[in-house]
DNA sequence: GACTAAGCGAGACGGTACGTCGCGTCTTAAA
DNA sequence: TTTAAGACGCGACGTACCGTCTCGCTTAGTC
């Protein structure tokens, strides 16, 4: 019913509302960051970012979600626009290495793992993450692909998510299991595997 | 081999504490098979394996333990020894198969999920896992390696390390992330990635 | 007598949390009421008290102090001021009737056995119980003592604390060991051998 | 059934058990003399006395039958029998110094607190207090009313029970509640009010 | 001098209560 | 209307002792 001013009123809202939620969502990804699972409380939460716990709970369903709505931000903002390098090697290599990078970084490293294992554990969870950080990922691979099998780099019928998989799979196995670390290596090693594998004679966009 | 009075003594503690100990394994893997993390409660375990808390307490510092513990076993059992099948495609797809069968299997499977995800959370629980989990699957795959390069099929240098990550990797990330199907299908992808990548050409032990 | 805007909320707060107090506390006597020790338990006074038992926690250390609260309330309560009667042993009797009929009266008496009992192995409930339950008593007793020696009937120099021992040190005799009862004959009796021991000839107050 | 050699085989028995015996009333009390109350487990008795738990509790019921017995003991071991000094006051002193001194003496009087403020929380034990503690003692009072009646010192038809009460009340008042220490000058007050109160005029016995 | 039975040690076990932690809800005052 | 402040119900945690039980060994007394 109200009109006029209104506007103005929300926009100041969202205002103090969006601080509100930056400064909450700072302060899950600095405990995250802290590399136990277990720092990450709600109530540290609040307190990290002077806001109650209530107002917390008003945004989010409970900490989890918290806490996958920090790192999926984290991955979705460092995203370049794929690049034609006009080398599929080095366009793998450059996908591979921003998986890595992201990962490595600090404090986004760590501060994935809780999230990230969580999403194994909960479904719904899951599903977030399939939808909101997936996708855009393999939207970012795909013309890589596309031109890999025009260069004759790849095969026809190269699925994007399979190599995604392979590109992504040893890096969070990394990550999560194995505790290998997230080398310069690394990014390499896995481009050259879908281009070669592990065979003796270089692939054939060497 | 030592006998004398002291063994049927032991034996016999050791028969009821095996009951004991196996009756709370049991119900931890049941419980971690309902796909909820959260179902696996030290309470929900004693309830279910008719013992009680305390001795649970006795035997794992907490219920992280207790759930590795209880998983490494799963991980450990099935092991056939590396078979030489003179085909290093088919050596490769036993072994990713071995890793997508178990993952797969019910309940370890979703039983896995759990565990996994505190192995990312927790460093101590992590050195756990590569010292008793990792070894032995690398020591399986290290001779199929061995004889692929010697074969001609794989890259002289190739590392035991790189090739478990690559086959091991993904079933993780669809087990854990992506929540892909792990299918027949998979295995196979994975041993042709090492051996090709996803060049047009047929790898060398095509 | 502070008003303002802090107050309607301290009360509000205060009317709630004194709710919760007070069947916290109401269930602690009940418990204590019933003459075994063990009975009282914290988690049986948050069943009973219908209040959760970190709400318990919240308010009191453990369950020792609260057994010493809800009993010291008791003691503080029944006080009535020390009416000059103009006969010493009228008034002295008065006393030990008040000390007699407190620890007889249902359910404080047995309510008290616990509490007292703990005071007696714990000096941090020593304490509480000299600072907050003994001083009103020889506040009580002082003026009587006082009006004893003016009238001639008590000796000069007649300490408060040693006829509060003589008086009150029986009655929790009787209660604590002896397991005599608490009759109306007691008080007279104590009152009497203040004043006269037990000497043949009546005292000076007789 | 059995003649002849049961009897020395009963014997033998009974000194192994009487060493048994002996070395855990001995831990029960160096543990009730610490003053916490709650040092006293079953545990600890039997890491003390090196005796395994399960024999400690072929003999007792639980812990606090076993405090009660190692005071009881206690109690009853320090009789002298009553001497006739002539002197009402000299003997109602005597007596009263026995129990002073008994529950001040290291490590006595601590270990006292727990078991007698278990007496009051528990019928049972109280019984067993009343029965084989009491009697004693008021064996010991009586001939000393008797003679103080028949001196004139005493009322004729005082009782020994109410004496009693007013000389051992006062102490395990100040043991158990007060804190008062149990000093030399209590057993003289004591005895003083017996004879003559607190009435200016000496007593009668003076 | 072997045999038997009783007591003892060792310690796992089921169980009760402890006191703590963090969750997510709810109430209330103030902004 | 939204926020800060914080009490509350709740569920699980991991711990401490309890008192019971089983079982092998030792020891004491019998044959």
């Amino acid at each position: 019913m109200r009109t006029g001013p209104g506007t103005p009123a929300t926009a100041k809202r969202n205002r103090r509302a969006g601080r509100c939620r930056q400064a909450i969502l700072d302060a899950t990804r600095e405990l995250l960051a802290q590399g136990d699972a277990r720092a990450l409380t709600v109530q540290a939460v609040a307190a990290r970012s002077g806001v109650a716990k209530t107002t917390i709970y008003r945004r989010w369903r409970d900490k989890r979600e918290l806490a996958l709505d920090a790192v999926v931000i984290d991955m979705l903002q460092p995203f370049d626009e794929p690049a034609d390098a006009g080398d599929t090697r080095k366009e793998l290599l450059a996908f591979a290495d921003s998986v890595v990078t992201m990962l490595a970084a600090t404090p986004y490293g760590p501060a994935m793992q809780a999230p990230v294992s969580q999403i194994a554990t909960d479904p719904r969870l899951a599903r977030v993450y399939r939808e909101r950080a997936v996708p855009p990922r393999l939207d970012q691979l795909a013309p890589v692909i596309k031109r890999g099998i025009a260069r004759g780099d790849l095969r026809a019928g190269t699925e994007v998510r399979s190599v995604h998989e392979l590109l992504a799979g040893p890096v969070f196995y990394r990550l999560l299991l194995s505790g290998a670390p997230l080398d310069r290596h690394l990014g390499a090693r896995l481009a050259g595997a879908i281009l070669a594998g592990f065979t003796p004679r270089t692939g054939g966009a060497g």
